[in-house]
DNA sequence: ACTAGCACTCATGATGGTTGAGTGCCAAGG
DNA sequence: CCTTGGCACTCAACCATCATGAGTGCTAGT
């Protein structure tokens, strides 16, 4: 592809995201700032046709970017712009410092994701799997029902019911509680899990059901953020002349409350710690297939914990929209990291 | 009106939810089962146009009802079935049992209402007021970040960071959770607060700033929930046809995320302890005019603190949305109360 | 290699006629 | 007096037709 078919292309591109239709040859050949004319451009165009870059809807409209177009503009051709100093500066005042509250912080990143590009915004819960247990309580709420609190290094907390077969008093639950303070505390929570199962097969105990009550819920904060994301903004794409009202936009929201091979997909992208795209069919996922996903990991001490990002139609404005989702991703991290 | 006027007013009612088209009087007179020709019918139904109960969108259209019309229907006409034993089987399933944890069965019963309905349900979350503060404890995370949590008698959980000047040690945090639970402990929440503030206008200490971050934290605990309220299934209402596509699903779904509205009608509706319905116009709330809500207040342990139910379009099968709506609060209440 | 010209395609939107469901009104009949 | 059949009228929905215009591919000439 010679220098003129890139600038064509890349040209093309950005009249299609500005427009959303399809972009004929008279209206690149002006825009495109070269001096040529449409019989030229639509020879190169249908050679880029025959390469996979575009297809036309039907004979006689223009030619739209495939999903091989899209990737070749961000690869090739893209030249992200800095973050705007607005944008920034909103970015930051919603989620720029460190949060009282972990829900707090990952709701406002969803919010100001949405906000900010039109577009969905997710935010993958942050995996819990090395943290440390920092603090376990039981409380006596009345009569044989206990409230097990676990809270871990990071700050987060998670709370169960669990009831009794007899009363248990302050006293003896505050007792409880220091030994599993003292035998466990301090550890990572799969580690306190892993003993603790071992550790109960032995001993048979009226005192064991709390214990093992307390065992499920740390279980359950293991699994429970395997299926966790917040989305928000998902009305959004009601804009969208090429989604709204038709049976595709059904199918994705139905996928999106699906969560589970959204989640699948994201946990790939954690791999690395860069923005990826997922261009139309590349997310290998069939209600996406007219989507892109943008997503950036975040990571909480030096570790990625998890992912964040936006979904969004092929045609969206890439070179904003991906600094957007990285800078987001490294505030958010700052914003659950230590200062 | 007589007899045969509310039959054919009834009649037509029905047939208008299960259709939603406008009825015309051929059909009406065939339908209603009584002897009587089109052009009685069309009589009558002219009559309920004049005394506001139906309307026609246009001149040969059939006739719909209007929401005094609703109102008519559901206060004289209707009469409830009992829920069905599968829809009742499943509530049960889902939100029959104590609850291990407030937000879950919150979710739950907000899931279970979208779906048998297949609209938007919601749920008020509980109030908190007259809560009695169970416990408090403050937990070294890190170098002067300390985690404050409070418990309620209910067994809800709050946690908030708190950023203080110098590092504290495990020991004094104990001892600061220990006057505090000995002090306020087992009173109402509003007094605790209430006194904190009076308490911490005299003394000037370090530990202070712990105490007056965990005030604000109990003081958003009861503003917190002036705002919250979980809806779920907004998306089901692309499936209306008289209302997808259109300006006022976007009115609409903007106005359910701003919530601020809502939450006061819904708070209208908590004072009785009946299932309440607000049908078109009623709710006094423009963009709710097409559509109604049926809602029903649940209480725990005798005492109304939060309101679920349904939203959508006036066309509803209410003879079945009312019972479901209100079983379904029983049952939260049952679930979030003492067995 | 580029471009002008030309025949062709096809979505879009306007026009107009037809159909059918439905209405209001009136006059005749129980 | 209520009911009913009849009749003229209305109007959305559907369909076919047509013009328009944006856009294409191809070819021949520069």
């Amino acid at each position: 592809m010679d220098e003129r078919a890139r600038h064509l292309l890349k040209s093309l591109i950005e009249q299609h995201i500005a427009k959303g239709v399809p972009v004929g040859s008279r209206q690149l050949a002006r825009d495109a700032g070269l001096n040529i004319s449409p019989a030229t451009v639509r020879n190169v165009m249908a050679d880029l046709e025959d390469e996979g870059y575009l297809i036309s809807p039907h004979t006689s409209a223009g030619r739209i970017p495939t999903h091989v177009g899209y990737r070749f503009f961000v690869d090739a051709l893209l030249r992200v712009v800095p973050l705007s100093a607005e944008s920034n500066r909103l970015l930051i005042h919603r989620i720029g410092f460190r949060a009282p509250d972990v829900e707090q912080v990952l709701h406002a990143a969803t919010g100001i994701l949405s906000e900010l590009t039109h577009m969905a915004g997710f935010v993958r819960v942050p995996r819990r799997a090395t943290r440390i247990l920092r603090h376990v309580d039981f409380i006596a709420l009345r009569e044989r029902e206990v409230l097990a609190i676990f809270v871990t290094d990071k700050g987060d907390v998670e709370n169960r019911l669990i009831r009794t077969e007899h009363p248990f008093g302050t006293a003896e639950l505050a007792q409880a509680a220091n030994f599993f303070n003292a035998t466990y505390g301090g550890r990572p929570l799969q580690d306190v899990i892993h003993n603790l199962q071992r550790d109960l097969q032995q001993s048979r105990h009226e005192m064991d059901r709390i214990l093992r009550s307390a065992m499920e819920l740390g279980e359950e904060m293991l699994e429970e953020d395997q299926q966790r994301m917040l989305i928000e903004g998902e009305f959004q794409w009601l804009d969208l002349p090429e989604l709204a009202g038709s049976e595709r936009l059904r199918e994705l929201l139905a996928a999106v409350r699906q969560k589970r091979d959204l989640v699948h997909l994201l946990d790939e992208s954690m791999r690395g710690s860069e923005v990826r795209l997922f261009i139309g069919e590349e997310s290998g996922y069939a209600p996406l297939s007219d989507c892109s996903v943008v997503s950036a990991p975040y990571s909480v001490d030096g570790e990625v914990v998890g992912v964040l990002g936006v979904i969004g139609p092929m045609r969206m404005p890439y070179q904003q929209i991906i600094p957007l989702v990285d800078g987001t991703a490294q505030l958010l991290g700052r914003a659950l990291s230590q200062s």
